[in-house]
Parts: C-alpha cells; sequence; structure tokens
DNA sequence: CCTACCGATCGGTAGG
DNA sequence: CCTACCGATCGGTAGG
C-alpha cells in the first residue's frame, strides 16, 4: 500500500471518483442502455424517467445527459442496438444450418431474440415504435427490412412448395405476430422452453413439412 | 392507487347544468372516450396529455374532471367499453352462425373488432396493458376470459378433428398474436379487404378445412 | 363545463 | 459524472 498522497487540491465535491479506466466509459454507456431497455419495457418510453434511468444505474438526474443527448437518443440507442444484435444472431444462426431447416432456425433465433436472457430491446422496439421521430423510424426500418428479408427468402421457398397457401407477404407478417406475441404471455420459468415453443410454432405454421425438417 | 372503476359519482359543487336532457351529459362522456382512445392509440397513454384530449373535444383543460375522477379512469372506461363491445359483435356473429364456420366467423369478428371503423378501444388495450393499474388490470382481464371462451371451444374442435397440431391454449394464443399485429401494419384504404384478409388467415391456419367451411 | 390556479415533476443545462 | 438549478408542463382542484 502506499502512502495517502497528501493533495492541496479543493476537495472536488460529491461522490470520489473510482479509478478511470480505459472501458469504463463504454462500460458506463452499456449499463444505461441495459436498464433504460428494462424500465422503457415494463413502463413505456414516456412513463419512465430520466431519473429512473439514473438511479437504476446508479447515477445522479443529470448524468445520462453525459452519455446521451436525450431521453430521445437513449430510446433510439435501445432499439438500434437490439437490432443489430438480432441481425448478429440471425445471421449466425442461418450460417450453420441445412436450407431445409431454414424456417425452423429463424423461428427458433426469433424466439431468442425476444424471450431469451436480456431481451428486453426487441421487444421496446416493438412497443414504443410510435415514441420515435420520423427520422429515427426510418433508421430503424432500414434494420428491420434486413431482418425481414431473411424470413421472406424462406417463406416463399415453403410457398412454392406448396407447404404454405398465402402470399409470402401476408404469411410473413401473420407468422411475425403470433411469434411477437409472444412476449405479452411468455414466462420463462414455468411452461414451455423455447425449443418446445418453436416446435409448436412450427408444427402449427407448416404441418405439412417433415418432421425432421421441422425440428 | 385510484378507484378507477367507471362510477359516475356526481360532483355536488359546480354550475348548475343546462337543460337536463339525459342524452347529453352521455353525449359529451361519449365523445371524451372516443378522442381519448384514438389519442392513447396513436401517442400513448403517458404521452396523452389530458389537455390533448381536452381539447380534441372541444373542451377546456379541466373540464374532463367532470365527466372522468382521473386520466387512469378514463383509460380504463376506454378498454372497458371497447371490450363489452367486443363481446357483443362476438355474440352477435356466433349466433348467426353454422358451428362449421365457427373459426371463421370468430376470426372475421376479430379483424372487425380490430380494423374496422372506429376501432381504437381494443389497439388501446392491447398496446396500454402496462399502464393499469392492478385493480384495473384484473376487471379487463375477466372480460378478456369471456371473449378467449369462445376461441377455446372452436379451437379445441379443430385440434380433436385433426385439423390443427397443437395444444388448444398455444394454439389460441399464436392466432390472436397473428391477428392482433395486424393493427400495425394494416392499412384500411390500399391491400386487401377484411374479408380477403380473413380468407388469408384462414387458408394460413387451417388450410385442411374444407373450402366451404373455411369462408 | 369554465376560469384560475397549485404543487409536483420532468427533461435538460451550466459549471466544475 | 455530480451539484444545483431552471423553465415548461402536467394532473388535478376550488369555486362558480
Amino acid at each position: 500500500m502506499s502512502e495517502a498522497h497528501a493533495v492541496p487540491q479543493r476537495r472536488p465535491r460529491g461522490r470520489p471518483r473510482k479509478a478511470p479506466e480505459a472501458l469504463d466509459e463504454g462500460n458506463r454507456r452499456q449499463e444505461l442502455l441495459r436498464v433504460a431497455a428494462q424500465l422503457f419495457r415494463r413502463k413505456g418510453f414516456a412513463a419512465t424517467t430520466t431519473r429512473d434511468i439514473a438511479a437504476a444505474a446508479g447515477m445522479r438526474s443529470g448524468s445520462p445527459f453525459y452519455h446521451f443527448d436525450s431521453k430521445a437518443a437513449l430510446l433510439f440507442a435501445v432499439m438500434e442496438q437490439g437490432m443489430r444484435a438480432a441481425l448478429q444472431r440471425q445471421a449466425d444462426a442461418l450460417a450453420g444450418a441445412s436450407p431445409e431447416k431454414q424456417m425452423h432456425t429463424l423461428v427458433r433465433a426469433h424466439f431468442d431474440i425476444l424471450l431469451g436472457p436480456g431481451s428486453d430491446f426487441i421487444p421496446v422496439m416493438l412497443y414504443e415504435w410510435r415514441s420515435l421521430t420520423a427520422t429515427q423510424r426510418a433508421a430503424i426500418a432500414r434494420l428491420q427490412r434486413d431482418y425481414e428479408a431473411a424470413w421472406t427468402g424462406a417463406l416463399q421457398g415453403l410457398c412454392e412448395t406448396g407447404h404454405i397457401r398465402a402470399d409470402a407477404r401476408v404469411a410473413r407478417l401473420m407468422f411475425l405476430g403470433a411469434l411477437n406475441w409472444s412476449v405479452q404471455w411468455y414466462k420463462p420459468k414455468k411452461g414451455a422452453s423455447l425449443e418446445e415453443l418453436t416446435d409448436q410454432a412450427m408444427q402449427l405454421f407448416v404441418p405439412t413439412l417433415d418432421a425432421g425438417d421441422r425440428r
């Protein structure tokens, strides 16, 4: 232990600073996003105050504005990060799957994105769309189009092979709607696992697919 | 927590009413519910001010509180009235339909409730659930259970006859989720009619049903 | 249902 | 990242 420095400086007001590590700033920002996503999901964007968010991150009321320009910027960052993570997860899953099981892979990855651990970001996107400005909306919509493209591809294949009777767009909207609704009723602890849920969804929507490809 | 049930408690003070016509007060109250539903749907409950609502109804800022105890009571009244109307519509539709077409009837009525003219009440319920108090939630949940009971009945029949492969509860959640999601993307003007949408949903969900019973 | 108003709270900022 | 603070806004109320 080194002896305490006798620094003659005026004692800074407030809580003594921790050691300024290089990664610290990014960590604090990330922590803000995490707790903001959680609160936005539970209480909604408008009903969540920046003071709520600061407190949940162990900060004072003005401090979130050191990391984000505004409350609106925080909401946007939550959705953007959520969509980027979702796209990554989707791509990883599809890369290691056979073409026949594409649909199953998409559903399984989607449930993980919606209901897996730490998954508040996409639910916030689904339920706070109207809280975005037009500019923000356009940016997130671009990411969503990439995400949906994978679904359109898989669904078109199933339409052409007669496994699905509806045009691919309507099928995609209905299918994703059915899955997205699960954030309203799924309870991780009790009930089915995400694996079982995936099987049930596949059996319901593509019953004519070979059981081997359905799972 | 406020007692937000729609108890029309009359305030003792205030200017004596003009013409004490029975319908007049109800009309203003009904108008408030209508514009509140519209605003709650567009901007969300927390982001809608009671001043917004008053202005949309052509009133001054304090006047909504003559008709409703609180903003929370207004939200509850919107959802309650929406559910009562939905139950009525569902019952009417089922009363005049053959048992085989039960499923088609339910889907068609549901689209009407969600997307038909003047249909802001149920979308508000779907997207502002978290803005209710626990007591309010319990009251609306009771109405929802009645609404879902009709679906459970129809879906159990389809499970037993092999038209649907999943347990009735999961099937109900997935179906209603798929339909409910339509409030996010359906545009009344362009695109399919509600009748066409119903046919597409039926073809997607119950492809093995006879075409005659599907429509 | 209007006028006039209040107390609380909110997003955000200056300066360190 | 904190302290101290501001201007705006909000839900709600008293009294008529």
